[in-house]
DNA sequence: CCCCAGGCCGCGC
DNA sequence: GCGCGGCATGGG
C-alpha cells in the first residue's frame, strides 16, 4: 500500500484548507449554561439520534427535546416513554430510538463515565454499536478513537485503494496519524464535510480538492 | 416515483 | 466472521 502517514496528513490538511474548521459535535452551549446541564449529554443523545439519520431531522428532535426541558439523561428519564417517542419522531426509528435513549442515558449516568469507560462496556449497550461508541468515546470523552462512517469507508477506498472492516480501518488511521485527540475529531468532520460535496456516491470530481493525491480521480 | 441520510440489532449461514 | 431485513422520518 503505498499511502503512508504522510499521505494521509496531507488529505488532512488540503481538506482543512478547502472547507475550514468545521467544530463538531455541535453543541448549544449556551442552552446548557442556562440549565445546568452537561453538554457532553446532548452529544452522547445526539450520536444516537443521528444513526442512519441526516442531521437535519436530528436537529428537529433536539429542539423539541430543549422545548421540553429533555435534552439531559435526567430529562430523558424523567420523560414518558410515548411523550419521548413524540418529541424525537423527526429523527426516524422513534420508538427504537426512546427506548435505547433511556437505557443508555441510565447506563452512561454520571456522565463523568464518558471519560473512564472501556470501548468493549460502551458497546455492551443497547443501541451502542462501533460507530456511535467511537463518536462518545472521541467527542463527549475527548479520547483517541478514530470514528469510521459510510463517508470516510468509500473515501478512504476511492483515494487510497484501501478498504476494510470497520475495526481495521479505525486502527489503519490511528496507526497512521498522531495521536491527537482534536485531530480526530476535525478529521472525521472534514470527510463526513467532503463526502457531501465531491466524494459522493456518484462523484463530483471536477474540481475536488483531493484530485492530485487520488488514485482514480474523474471517473 | 425513486434514493438516501453522521447505524444497530437479531438472525442465518 | 459476513450478509440480510427491519426499523421511520423528511429532503432532493
Amino acid at each position: 500500500m503505498r499511502s503512508s502517514r504522510s499521505d494521509l496528513l496531507e488529505v488532512y490538511e488540503l481538506l482543512l484548507r478547502s472547507y475550514g474548521e468545521q467544530n463538531w459535535w455541535p453543541v448549544d452551549e449556551e442552552y446548557h449554561r442556562e440549565h445546568g446541564t452537561d453538554p457532553r449529554e446532548e452529544i452522547v443523545i445526539g450520536a444516537v439520534l443521528t444513526q442512519n439519520t441526516s442531521w437535519r431531522n436530528v436537529k428537529k428532535a433536539i429542539e423539541n427535546l430543549k422545548r421540553e426541558g429533555a435534552l439531559s439523561f435526567e430529562g430523558v428519564l424523567n420523560t414518558p416513554l410515548d411523550k419521548l417517542e413524540e418529541l424525537i419522531r423527526p429523527s426516524g426509528y422513534y420508538r427504537q430510538k426512546a427506548r435505547r435513549l433511556k437505557v443508555v442515558s441510565e447506563k452512561l449516568s454520571p456522565v463523568s463515565k464518558v471519560e473512564s469507560i472501556g470501548r468493549e462496556e460502551l458497546l455492551s449497550i443497547e443501541g451502542i454499536g462501533r460507530e456511535t461508541a467511537d463518536v462518545i468515546l472521541l467527542y463527549a470523552g475527548g479520547r483517541p478513537y478514530f470514528v469510521i462512517d459510510a463517508y470516510t469507508k468509500r473515501i478512504v477506498e476511492r483515494i487510497f485503494g484501501v478498504r476494510g472492516s470497520y475495526e481495521e480501518l479505525r486502527s489503519w488511521f490511528e496507526g497512521n496519524l498522531p495521536k491527537d485527540v482534536e485531530l480526530y475529531k476535525e478529521f472525521h468532520a472534514l470527510l463526513d464535510e467532503h463526502a457531501k460535496r465531491f466524494c459522493r456516491k456518484d462523484p463530483l470530481c471536477e474540481g475536488c480538492p483531493l484530485t492530485q493525491v487520488c488514485i482514480q480521480p474523474s471517473r
